[in-house]
DNA sequence: AAGAAAACTGGACCCCGGTCCGTTTAGGGT
DNA sequence: ACCCTAAACGGACCGGGGTCCAGTTTTCTT
């Protein structure tokens, strides 16, 4: 009784967990198949839920995408929006998965230096200043999709970072522990302290960049 | 009006900010004075709530903290407890307040190789090992007063470990961009962070710790 | 084609954090 | 001892996140 709330942050509000498909979308990158064996109602209205979300951010800013106002702006019960995606969070998720999506290929099987082709080093430098640009583009949506702290490391799409980066750790340190080391290097990225130091110390993304590099080489030992 | 939740993270909720005085108490190390100048009654329940709350993590786990439940169990109105303390975080960062205070003056002005007199290099080693052990301890409240994502950055406790660590750091290496690398340190020392990797990810905490020392030694360049 | 099972829907409902404001009380001045 | 004012009090109130379940719609089975 008493553990209502916590309980429902890890386990599925529903029993039947709504969309266990969806986090897998993330891994996948080829296909393009936005909704997963989804009844034809369910698929429609999710489009429009998104639709309606996206509309909300745009003239509200992410602070005015109220669970409520999406659902009466989707023409649609307030429980359907839960059900969907599971709370707010899984919402302003799906909301970036596009783009989400479009980095992941971008750093997994895109051209070098981010994609593969590039000395390890040069990869991680350049996701870095990859990942600070498009946080620099839309840190609000963002900081919004943050989840909370409860759920901080366990998001899909982190996940797939995290991979990412020790693969390239383990071929530029082999004998570190490369795990750690990517949450270190993940923890310099992390959006909300994007956001604290860029708009609230009022550093320049420059000096990020910078720091970025300076990390990079000091943690892979690549002085220069 | 539709930025009243957002202000409010902000602002402080009543026109007179309740207890203006109690940020700089983290600071003044010495004085072990825990109510700044409050009246009687207010200084009484002020100790009624704390004793109530501590007793209530104590009962039902951090996640049977509620507001209204504190309130109850002190025998005061709820907007007692919100002119006292803020909000909910502030309720909690008041119960981790004494050992916090400890902390600090433990790496501010104790024996070292935490306190002052060791080279910065050890200080920072030992600060690592210090908060690794501190946060094992008591994870579960620092995990409940963990601050919305907003404000994650803008705690006062986390000023004086910032501050803290960029003084190791101008002495370590003297040529870096310190404040940055500060962050960066301070990401692996995340409560949330340190939660995940033991309890989620099942990493000892002795793996943590030689992490650590490898960052460190990775940071500022005194590869072993 | 028809019936059954599974999935989806919607909105009433609950809980909790946070706010407001009319009332009470402490404690310094006279 | 008394008054006066600033401060503290308390609980009604609000809005939003999250849950539940009775009823509806889709899809599968035969």
């Amino acid at each position: 009784m008493l553990y209502a709330g916590f309980m429902s942050a890890v386990l599925p509000p529903f029993p039947s967990p709504q969309e266990p498909l969806r986090q897998p979308e993330l891994l996948q990158l080829g296909t393009e198949q936005d909704e997963p064996c989804l009844r034809a109602d369910a698929a429609r209205n999710r489009a429009r839920l998104l639709e309606a979300a996206a509309r909300l951010v745009a003239e509200h800013g992410a602070a005015g995408v109220t669970m409520e106002a999406v659902a009466a702006a989707a023409k649609v019960g307030k429980g359907t929006v839960f059900r969907r995606f599971g709370d707010r969070t899984g919402l302003l998720m799906a909301l970036m998965d596009h783009s989400e999506r479009k980095f992941q290929a971008a750093f997994l099987s895109g051209p070098p230096p981010l994609g593969p082709g590039a000395p390890p080093v040069e990869r991680l430098r350049a996701f870095g200043r990859a990942t600070l640009c498009r946080s620099a583009e839309q840190l609000d949506l963002q900081l919004a999709a943050e989840p909370s702290a409860d759920r901080r490391f366990t998001a899909a799409p982190r996940n797939v970072v995290r991979a990412h980066l020790v693969l390239l750790l383990r071929q530029a340190v082999p004998d570190a522990d490369c795990e750690l080391l990517a949450h270190t290097l993940m923890g310099y990225l992390d959006p909300v302290l994007i956001h604290h130091l860029t708009r609230q110390c009022g550093m320049s993304v420059e000096r990020l960049e910078a720091g970025w590099l300076d990390l990079v080489a000091r943690v892979t030992g690549t002085r220069s």
